[in-house]
DNA sequence: ATGAGGGCGGCAAACGTTATCACCGCTCAC
DNA sequence: GTGAGCGGTGATAACGTTTGCCGCCCTCAT
């Protein structure tokens, strides 16, 4: 039941410690008988390598930290999942920190992870302003990939979707589909993803109907403020109310239904980010997919890279493309409430 | 920039690297003069310990593992939210590990943690059978707890939801609300969940209505399972569907409202968890709430224990008491859709 | 005065690996 | 025939801590 060392294989097949870590780590080529009997020994003895001492001679402990905003925010599993089978595909482990939604506790967790000696960090940063010193700092010590929001230019590399291109897919959809008269609800604030948004919806809402835009309302990303928005821009009568994520999309049609709206054969709704939700909303709400896999692929490949790598200019930014899901809540305007699926 | 070790400290400050340790780490009692020396060049050197090394000296990494059966199940963020605050708090990291509902990758999961020398492990089994072996072997090599749902008897210690109180809950509230017919939508297979609130639905409306303890269907924790379930009891006219989980009861509550029916006012639904999903559905969805807090909590105050703390008999299976949450989805059978709320 | 005891501090040995260097024996080319 | 080159191997020094043990000095009781 004692712990089973190097040492222990060495003296089992009679060569060396240097040897058998040669063998058992690849570091080198070894003659192949050698490699054969230390090979049994090491099966034999039940030999598990220590990740612990290796970490410390190595100075590399194949741990990344990941850091976000709030595990309850439904957007993030599914994205934490797809991280995480990226990360252990590359055999590293996974060290998880949920900030509560809090800039201070989010600087403490990131110090945290990094006395732990991780050897990366992948982050979603909980505001774009609040957090930059932290994640600053944090990245001159080890690689750092921003995910989803950004964090003001030049801080770190960052992958996320393209929240314009997005944007954009809606309004074509809406257009295609005999929609005129949209409107926004959106997120007031900086975070990349709210301004982005926001900015894509007005240029693309603009370029649809050059005279009247539709009108905007900006809160946060919560259900609550779907429901208050929709409250506020109803009475304006739009044919489609675009939501800058499934949240507000959820509140608003909730709050549409209650108000005796026809979605969609008087009003289309539409979300961003495609959660679990989305599917299950009554009408199943028509949304822009993000790519997940790609965006944890491309985050673990960027993870690869050195640590003070470069001037700040040399930052990569990766925008990867949606892509738009149609269900029933946008159907064309004639069509009756559950009449799709 | 280069790393500051406890042998700078020492040489900045004029003494042996073992006081320096036994300052920082409050070991053993040491000289207030020198304590405030060796404090002030820590401080000043900007000394941070390497966790690694202590690790490796000290045979504990202050980590512990997470292994989920999938982090999208949406029952699960906030327990692992909870959890994760609950160790941060005791100064533990959490490597996170989700299995893709797979009880191989399980088990892979399961060792590629302890090759990390985590100090526990915190395990959601994916299967009452399939996950036995190799939580039985882990539990042998470090604490483990399970939690939420079982693995076989003495395997490991516990900490779950009381099922059978919550259903009690569930049951009696609707009976006070006067339904008189229910019916049940569950799971099959043998995990605890599904079993215990399969078996406490049974018992419960038996005592009920002696004569007719209601209708069931056994099918998976999914939203399609709940839809379709509703197909094959709706006709018999239930005024209350128990269903064994949120999820179920969503696809049940959504399909129902497709065939017309009137929730509340004909029928009751329930759920079971109170996951996000539960407050939004429409009407929203009456269902018992897990102490998630107080789970954690327990998790982690167990998690202390020695490894191969004695005879499996000793084995502790703690069960916390759920809350019922009163929503609009089992309002009293007078009452008409939407008027809650 | 002297021995016992206790509070502090230092030395050095671990912990289990990887990395550096040297060495050995062989082949190949000159 | 000898030196250079090279694949394979072994000693051994790190990596940065914690910790057991010893020794110092000061105090107090005898």
């Amino acid at each position: 039941m004692a712990e089973v060392t190097l040492k222990d294989v060495a003296l089992a097949s009679g060569c060396s410690i240097a040897t058998v870590s040669r063998v058992l780590a690849g570091t080198r080529p070894v003659g192949a008988e050698t490699a054969r009997t230390v090979r049994a020994a090491a099966e034999a003895l039940g030999y598990r390598p220590n990740h612990v001492a290796r970490a410390l001679r190595s100075r590399s402990t194949g741990t990344v930290g990941l850091v976000l905003p709030q595990i309850t925010n439904p957007f993030f599993p599914s994205l934490v999942r797809e991280l995480e089978h990226a990360l252990h595909a590359a055999d590293r482990a996974v060290l998880l920190a949920d900030c509560d939604d809090d800039p201070v506790t989010e600087a403490a967790r990131i110090n945290a992870l990094l006395a732990r000696r991780v050897d990366a960090l992948l982050l979603i940063p909980v505001d774009e302003r609040r957090s930059r010193e932290a994640v600053a700092t944090a990245a001159a010590r080890v690689p750092l990939v921003l995910l989803d929001r950004g964090c003001g230019p030049g801080v770190a590399d960052s992958v996320a979707v393209d929240n314009v291109a997005g944007m954009a897919l809606v309004l074509d959809h809406l257009a295609a589909t005999g929609r005129r008269r949209p409107c926004f609800i959106g997120a007031a604030g900086t975070a990349s993803a709210a301004a982005e948004r926001r900015a894509a919806y007005e240029a693309g809402a603009a370029a649809l109907d050059p005279g009247a835009p539709g009108r905007v309302a900006l809160g946060d990303f919560s259900v609550e403020w779907g429901r208050a928005a929709v409250d506020r821009l109803w009475p304006s009568r739009p044919d489609a109310v675009v939501c800058a994520n499934d949240l507000i999309a959820a509140g608003a049609l909730q709050r549409l239904r209650q108000l005796g709206a026809d979605v969609p054969g008087e009003v289309a709704v539409t979300g961003f980010d495609d959660i679990p939700l989305a599917g299950l909303a009554d009408p199943a709400l028509t949304t822009v997919r993000q790519p997940l896999a790609e965006l944890a692929a491309e985050a673990a490949r960027l993870l690869a890279r050195s640590p003070a790598a470069g001037p700040p200019a040399a930052r990569r930014a990766v925008r990867l493309a949606p892509e738009l899901v149609v269900r029933a809540s946008s159907a064309g305007p004639g069509a009756r409430a559950g009449e799709a699926s």
